[in-house]
DNA sequence: ATTAGCACTCTACCATAGAGAGCGCTAATT
DNA sequence: AATTAGCGCTCTCTATGGTAGAGTGCTAAT
């Protein structure tokens, strides 16, 4: 009368099938039948018995059949399952990969140029797409500033930044500045604030502004005007791809349409980018199997990300994509080292 | 006994046909047939008349059958002949297509914007693929020029050229340089050369180090030293593609295998910039059909660029990428028109 | 609880057949 | 001499059927 097998449907040795199918899958492609998985699997177990297991797996929505005479596969359930509490990560190699990562990456000289040589490392380990957001990063230091003027009230502006940043925007004034007048606040500049935060700059500008109302004189002003436009939170986001044509190889992708439809949203960028913003409150690792995301480009896909940080502040995501039967075992300890690697290496810029 | 017909078999009838031919053919896509074609043709013509001339058009190479019973469809030469003899280009619409091109580039802000936008422009509007390569140009005017000490005896470059554009380098120097060295430097360059060609200033600069060979001081040396660094011919050369997926809805590309080769070449580089390279010294439009290019990735697609130019000298090219089957009457007044609003784009920019 | 056995289902592969398209050839017509 | 009607031929495309193989689900036996 006890309840004695209260594990009887979901047991450990189902999940180990469940485990085994899954590995088995993703190495081979096909259907797994029952007499395949029970060599597979070295249980001292029959055919039949399998069977039965499957056809419970299948109940519980774990695997199901493409049909009636071929063998399992793993539903979306089955892969989620499999990857929370099943998988064994393929964790040798991990300080190997992370030196050669390194070493990709020594002879960048800019964090445009890094992040395309971390999105190449991803998708050349793995065979599968990478994908890194260009990192927002909250800590600029300003180390010089200088103007150009142009034509028709613009100014050519160049904000030198951390270690070997470079960036140039081209600002849009009320009034033309000549060389003389942009040469002394770019000094204003730079002596004041050469070495400073840029947010505290910011602040700085314009509590000063606020005190000194009055007294302000003409080129101060200017500066305040300039400093608004060029420290404006520059949030538009991007992202470096790599490696596309690694998904033209496999099975589940071979159908032009599916694949046109999916590079399109590559190229749109804001679906991916609205699926990548989504893993930047995550610690670690996460998965998205399949439409799981949501998109339905992703039918058979999944995607592995992991955010990168700087000085403990997630300033970006990383990650692969690549078909719902990916080596998830190994993909996901590479996209967890890479984004580490990646942090260290942005630390060692700024 | 007088030779009077010596136009008997490629004569003026015979050469309507195949562009008629020609034009169904990129219209459809489907080999035409005798019928097909008498209609399309207004021929007063009985189709029994039609499959003898397209026997000798297929015996002279210009045609040819995938198998017995399907029509006929041009065989590469068959497009050579269309496009160099045949062809009425469809130039209705010239100028407003300069404009548009014109507005899409207005709020472009560097050579790099202003040739991707272009490149999209291209795509977007032939719904091919799109191709430019970066400008290689030889008139640049050095504005201004600033150092920026960097650890491990590197120094950042910041130069700055014609109208707002922004170059940045990291030089390797054989020994440190502080601040103030560089700001003599940079001012000497700056108070010097301002204004000029920059292979002007290295001319000038090897010159003096000649004559004044033992006079010179460390600053000079120095100075020497960077500029061979700095002005060095920046020649590797770069394009921007735009459009890719267009390629993926064309019937002859649906082959994923084909698909993957080609877009392997896009990110090779390698294959389609010596491609181009062959497009600088051609005066206007040039096409290549098919494998005419030489390279086997070519095999379903033809190649339309066109060399651009500021100041009466190529300095790129850019073109439109797509199924052989393309609608050239459309596609080369396209190409042309871009080359031409782009060279007079970077004109006012340099 | 497990297993052997068996009927059943579904796919993949192949062969066959008929319809349709379009050609080449020949003989007749202009 | 050029054009055309007519006809047989070839090739593709689609549908059909038949078979082999794989793997299942069920039942009855262990």
């Amino acid at each position: 009368m006890s309840p004695k097998k209260p594990d009887k449907i979901f047991n450990e040795r189902a999940q180990h099938l469940l485990k085994v199918l899954v590995q088995r899958y993703i190495e081979e492609g096909q259907p797994v039948g029952s007499k395949t998985l029970v060599s597979a699997a070295n249980m001292e177990l029959s055919p039949a018995t399998i069977r039965n297991i499957m056809s419970e797996l299948e109940d519980l929505g774990f695997v199901e059949s493409p049909h009636t005479s071929a063998g399992r596969v793993p539903t979306i359930q089955g892969y989620r399952f499999f990857v929370d509490s099943l998988i064994n990560m393929q964790s040798t190699g991990r300080n190997k990969l992370a030196e050669e990562l390194q070493e990709h990456l020594k002879r960048k000289e800019n964090t445009q140029q890094l992040v395309a040589g971390v999105s190449e490392f991803l998708s050349g380990i793995t065979k599968l797409a990478g994908i890194v957001t260009l990192p927002r990063i909250q800590r600029i230091i300003l180390r010089q500033l200088e103007f150009i003027p142009l034509s028709n009230k613009r100014v050519l502006a160049i904000l030198v930044t951390g270690d070997q940043e470079v960036q140039n925007r081209i600002l849009h004034l009320h009034r033309e500045f000549d060389a003389d007048e942009l040469r002394q606040i770019s000094n204003f500049f730079n002596s004041n604030f050469s070495g400073q935060d840029i947010p505290r700059v910011r602040d700085t500008l314009t509590q000063q502004m606020h005190r000194d109302h009055e007294h302000l004189n003409q080129l101060m002003q200017a500066a305040v005007e300039m400093a608004e436009n060029l420290f404006a939170d520059d949030s538009r986001e991007d992202y470096v791809l790599a490696g596309q044509v690694n998904l033209m190889g496999f099975d589940e992708l071979s159908n032009v349409e599916k694949l046109r439809q999916l590079f399109e949203a590559f190229n749109q960028k804001r679906d991916i980018l609205h699926l990548l913003d989504q893993c930047v409150s995550s610690e670690g690792v996460q998965i998205f199997i399949g439409q799981e995301s949501g998109y339905k480009i992703f039918n058979d896909c999944s995607v592995v990300t992991a955010p990168y940080s700087l000085d403990g502040k997630v300033i970006g995501v990383l990650g692969v994509i690549g078909p719902t039967r990916m080596p998830y075992d190994r993909v996901i300890p590479i996209v967890d080292i890479t984004a580490k690697v990646l942090g260290a290496a942005l630390n060692s810029k700024f």
